[in-house]
DNA sequence: GCTGGCACTCACGCGCACAGAGTGCCAGGA
DNA sequence: TCCTGGCACTCTGTGCGCGTGAGTGCCAGC
């Protein structure tokens, strides 16, 4: 166990680090922080937090940088979660508060966090198998084509063709709407493949084939993981990421851009509570020199879906998680009152 | 007026530049190219290219490198559009052909252009002031709430939630459903309000607020030109960019975030034909070391938006423009078969 | 267990010289 | 008139040596 002191000495080291992005060394340290001890004091303690993996050295004779482990410890024991000011929650609301649509509401929370953490924001948008159906509409395009569209708890709307083995009168699809809406509105999409089985025996011999149709097409709807999306903002601020350019953001652009890996990322995070994977804890290499913040939101007491950060590991891990947690909170509200 | 053999100076130049990334001097180029001259005739005519602004030195004792100017002179004479290749052809209808919706289409539209070209792709979503309504559905979710939703022949769906001054009953809702239906399906969206113009005058006074709303929030929806949205990917292949990284890339990474001007980007290419805007002739400052290559797309004959890619002014003209124009088409020809 | 002192080790910056690529110019030849 | 070979010149990039300074580890003393 490491004693109070050099705890404190990381914790030095790790907000040194951040703000400068400089190895620290011992001098620097006595200087900058009131540890109450001497240069060659701090030298022992860096000593041993190095023998136990929190610190390394980039080369002989430079100062000390965190590792992942160090970071872990902070993040962990050393540091809390920065509270947003007043003014900063006010503006957070502000912002959010105007959104029109879905659409407008994650594209306007991507954008305000990577403002707010100056890093990389990905927002999912409310997942389809959490939320509940509040309605869905079914049109006639054409005798035998019907356009399903899918409206969720969360104003998501998804729409599909589906082309019907047989033409489909308007009366018969005015019936199974109604039949389908009574049945699974406010229902929880997972609960719908249970609540909709029996349905086509409610219908006339030539149209079971129909509706048996559609309900398979909605039934994929709700099931297709890959619809999962989400949206990215704030790239540029990779740019800050640090010196030894090229070869560190490339991968995180390319990681960025696969869609399924960030879906992968933000569901291997914890569900309740924040989460926060430091450099090789991501389990996507691309990411290994960046950390994650994450968190879920959601408009009742249950997350729908999740939101974060991904940043150097070099980063503010209190403000982050602070505007993390604080967005995520406002986001939810909005989501609440629509 | 330059002899044809400095044109030919000319076009080898571009042709090296953009092979090499590295300024093309009189001597390589002789071994690279049979002008059947010299390199000190060669010298020559680089002295005289320099002079009309062609091309230009990085420092004294360098090669040439292009100038926009030079850049834009290849581009309108001396070179053509190079066609793809029949496999080529074949992969990109193939991985067009699997999409399932709209948002399906563009994303692999998206994708698809960014890996041919290696650069950056911008994709816009059918335009709404361009399209034709295929239907318009109303939905009441709570007495005095209804939900709008539009869909376009493009396959593309926008929903407004609608807030009535006064309850509106389920045969008012259906009545206005069917009458606006039968007014403006098929219609394109630059002639709806003309149509629906004295519609309320058709319902009893007590619903006539109501409909005056849904219509002002279905008008709004129309045109509300910040709903025009857009996706882009490739963002990593921004890397190969070149070797002076934060600086160039910083602004390029602002300026794809920000879809106002990349709309304006779009909008302000030629409506017919392929366009391309290169380096110092983009108006937004930080494309300036960019070429944007355009080109609209459509389901009919007309386009309805338009995609392209972003990339180094030192690209391969001939290459990219093939892509883009090929990928267009196909994309075409998917929306019109949906 | 803390402290001051001391020797040691690297990374970094600077000056310098050198090689190599590329140019401009000029005089001679088709 | 236009092309060509030759020549002197101008840079950039690279490798080398050296001094500087930050930072370390260790040790003896309090």
């Amino acid at each position: 166990m490491l004693s109070e002191r050099r705890l404190q000495v990381l914790r030095a080291i790790v907000q040194d680090y951040v703000g400068t992005e400089e190895p620290v060394g011992s001098k620097a340290l006595t200087e900058r922080h009131s540890l109450g001890v001497s240069p060659a004091t701090v030298r022992n303690d860096m000593a041993a937090l190095e023998d136990e993996g929190y610190i390394a050295q980039p080369h002989t004779s430079a100062g000390r940088i965190p590792t992942d482990k160090g970071y872990r410890l902070f993040v962990d024991k050393l540091a809390g979660v920065k509270p947003m000011t007043g003014p900063e929650r006010k503006a957070i609301q502000n912002f959010l508060d105007g959104a029109v649509d879905l659409d407008d509401v994650v594209g306007r929370t991507v954008r305000l966090l990577a403002q707010l953490t100056r890093q990389v924001a990905v927002v999912q948008y409310p997942s389809l198998t959490r939320s509940t159906v509040r309605h869905v509409e079914l049109l006639s395009l054409a005798p035998a084509r019907v356009m399903l569209v899918l409206i969720t708890d969360t104003g998501r709307v998804e729409q599909r063709m589906v082309d019907c083995p047989a033409p489909f009168g308007e009366s018969s699809l005015a019936d199974l709407r109604a039949r389908l809406n009574s049945r699974i509105a406010a229902r929880r999409f997972a609960d719908v493949p249970q609540l909709v089985q029996d349905l086509p025996d409610a219908f006339e011999n030539e149209d079971r084939g129909t509706v048996a149709t559609v309900l398979s097409t909605l039934l994929e709807t709700l099931v297709e993981e890959t619809e999962e999306r989400l949206m990215i903002g704030g790239t540029a601020n990779l740019t800050r990421f640090g010196h030894d350019f090229p070869l560190t953001i490339r991968p995180i652009l390319e990681a960025l851009e696969e869609q399924v890996v960030l879906l992968k990322l933000l569901g291997e995070a914890g569900d309740s509570g924040m989460t926060v994977r430091i450099g090789h804890e991501n389990a996507y290499e691309g990411l290994n020199s960046t950390s994650v913040v994450s968190v879920g939101y959601g408009s009742g007491g249950e997350a729908v879906a999740k939101l974060g950060v991904v940043g150097p590991t070099r980063m503010d891990y209190p403000g982050t998680m602070g505007a993390v947690r604080a967005v995520a909170r406002y986001v939810g509200q909005i989501l609440a009152e629509s």
